[in-house]
DNA sequence: CGATTGACGTACG
DNA sequence: TCGTACGCCAATC
């Protein structure tokens, strides 16, 4: 049971930070990353969310884009459709398998966790 | 065990 | 400003 992919506390430490995620935002791979350290290891973080599914609690990867805002692992998901789905079932408008606004519901950990 | 891939990001020309 | 190259590290072939 443990022999999962991603038993490290780096995976775990990433599908932490994508659950804090708030409802209706929406965070990047690079700003998860950097927020663990490993500002150079954005593509773990994706690798992370990739052995992300089936997981419990659930995380929310939908939430989770890329640095300019596209739904780069639509693809993963059951239908491509699906994650732009979750993300306008909370608000958030996706057009064009992208997120508008991005810089406003983008939610910086780097930011939002860290008091002062 | 070596080479390639990957839900990214930054550096450089 | 845009396009290309490289790094990062785990998993897969």
């Amino acid at each position: 049971m443990k022999d999962q992919p991603g038993d490290s506390d780096f995976f775990r430490d990433v599908y932490d930070v994508v659950r804090l995620i708030p409802y209706g935002r929406v965070s990047s791979y690079g700003a998860i990353a950097r927020y663990l350290g490993a500002a150079r290891s954005s593509r773990m973080v994706g690798w992370a969310m990739n052995a992300s599914h089936g997981l419990l609690p659930p995380v929310p990867a939908h939430r989770v884009v890329n640095r300019i805002g596209v739904l780069s692992g639509r693809h993963h998901f059951s239908d491509e459709s699906e994650m732009q789905r979750l993300l306008e079932s909370e608000g958030v408008k996706v057009e064009n398998y992208q997120v508008a606004d991005f810089e406003t519901l983008f939610w910086n950990p780097n930011v939002e966790l860290v008091p002062d």
